[in-house]
RNA sequence: GCCCCGUUCGUCUAGCGGCCUAGGACGCCACCCUCUCAAGGUGGUAGCACGGGUUCAAAUCCCGUACGGGGUACCA
């Protein structure tokens, strides 16, 4: 898609002119990969601007000053039944020139603001359901309706793409942008909101739905701005996983859905497993350490080649990197999973008698002790026991070894454990079996 | 309440008047593979909110109803 992202930090309310609030929208931007091409303007540093905005509506006739407090605009509504918010009662009271006193716009009656909507359509609203709004508050700042048309029109946007929530604000700045002559105003795309499980707006103060969050889960930036393109779209060619080039290439703002949409996190991991899948074992094992590091997770024995070398059989069987820690945590540490380790081998006695788990330790001990230490002979010595006791023997090994009862094929990690270690828990376990 | 915007499998979607006995994906179920767990393979489950029109023909166009979302601030 060609055109020029502007970054806009709309802090407006002096509430939100807040370093942790800019990082709120850029740390996310760049994780993302969607890097903006002019800005970050910040609103709050071009007051200027819209006051001057406000005076030229001023002095045009398109606004007044009011100094009706909260309390007495309710009561006289109150009075007189009025439920279309401000009444207007200072219209014509010419109230004095003061820095502390609001400004609001005099929306015209019986008009039709229609603006154009590249998802929805043509949308009008009546202009008598707009009551006069505030444009400056009484401490003399602007407020962001203000401040959207000016820079709009400033900076030259032709293109506004935001949620539906702010659909209904539109013909207020479209009132604005009209009185102050801008011209051409811009193109207009609302789109659906997302919602979550209770299926209300997902967003900012609600739901927590920081996407610091899925990169602290281990979700890729890709596999991310993936399932998000196909959150209120789909390619009509039924390919929902491909790359973001190929996503833009049949992208268009037209076919967007006009319905909130849920967010599916289920559909989420399965988009990032085909990700993690997809990587090559070096990738694989470079991604995994630097999440490893951003996260804390350093284990004593951590080996790159290591990760390297198990990457295809770990990558199939994660959906996210968080999954990785369970899966090797056992190899990198010192000891086996420790919250699983006495209470696994009474697991295991249920479909197998302790009597058969000691067996299969005992001559594991004794064989594995003296074997060659390679992936292959690991393997068919433990297949040996198995068939000798006519049981199954991997999984009494299994949590000897791994402190759990499912994980990766064992022969191959045993082998790189070393024989040493494995002989140690094995011996370990068979003890604490009595 | 009032004003906007919506409504295709549980979820995300394809569909732009005949190709639809509605396609795909996730999930779920079953089977195959397998000395764990996965991955993979095969098959299955399930939907056009409802009622009226328009038309030779409607998931697709129009009108109602129901339901959902958003807005209704000196927040954005």
């Amino acid at each position: 898609m060609n055109g020029t992202f502007v970054l806009r930090i709309e802090d407006t309310n002096a509430e939100l002119a807040k370093p942790e609030f800019y990082d709120a929208i850029t740390e996310p931007l760049k994780w993302l990969g969607l890097q903006w091409d002019e800005g970050p303007f910040y609103q709050s540093q071009r007051s200027e601007k819209y006051l001057e905005a406000i005076n030229a509506l001023l002095e045009k006739g398109f606004a007044y000053r009011c100094d009706c407090s909260r309390e007495s605009i309710e009561s006289r509504n109150n009075v007189n039944g009025f439920k279309g918010g401000y009444d207007g009662y200072c219209r014509n009271r010419e109230v004095p020139d003061d820095p502390n006193v609001s400004i609001r716009f005099k929306t015209p009656k019986n008009q039709f603001v229609k603006i154009r909507d590249t998802i929805r359509g043509d949308v009008t609203f009546d202009t008598n359901e707009l009551e006069d709004f505030i444009i400056r508050r009484s401490n003399g700042t602007p407020v962001f309706l203000v401040a959207n048309a000016v820079d709009d029109a400033d900076m030259g946007i032709t293109h506004v793409i935001r949620g539906e929530d702010l659909l209904n604000t539109t013909p207020k700045v479209m009132l604005m942008w009209e009185a102050l002559d801008y011209g051409q105003p811009p193109e207009y795309a609302h789109l659906p909101l997302l919602v979550g499980e209770d299926k209300k707006k997902l967003s900012k103060r609600k739901h927590s739905v920081a996407l610091g969050e899925f990169q602290t889960m281990g979700i890729l930036p890709e596999a991310m701005v993936n399932y998000l393109a196909l959150l209120g779209w789909g390619p009509n060619d039924d390919k929902e996983i491909r790359p973001v080039e190929e996503i833009a290439a049949l992208f268009s703002l037209k076919d967007i859905n006009k319905a909130p949409a849920y967010f599916d996190m289920k559909k989420l991991f399965h988009i990032n497993a085909e990700y993690i899948r997809a990587l090559s074992p070096e990738a694989f094992s470079e991604i995994a350490t630097q999440y490893f590091q951003l996260t804390g997770w350093e284990p004593i024995n951590l080996d790159f080649d290591v990760l390297s070398d198990l990457s295809s059989s770990i990558q199939e069987r994660i959906e996210k990197l968080a999954d990785i820690v369970k899966l090797v945590d056992w190899l990198f540490n010192e000891e086996p999973a420790v919250e699983t380790d006495p209470k696994e081998m009474k697991k295991i006695s249920k479909s197998m008698s302790a009597d058969k788990v000691a067996d299969v330790l005992d001559l594991a001990i004794e064989q594995l002790e003296k074997c060659d230490w390679n992936e292959e002979v690991i393997g068919e010595t433990i297949n040996g026991i198995g068939q000798t006791l006519e049981t199954k023997s991997q999984v009494p090994i299994r949590v000897a070894v791994t402190g759990r009862r499912i994980g990766l094929p064992l022969f191959k990690p045993m082998e790189i454990l070393g024989r040493q270690k494995v002989v140690t828990r094995l011996q370990k376990a068979r003890a604490d079996l009595g």
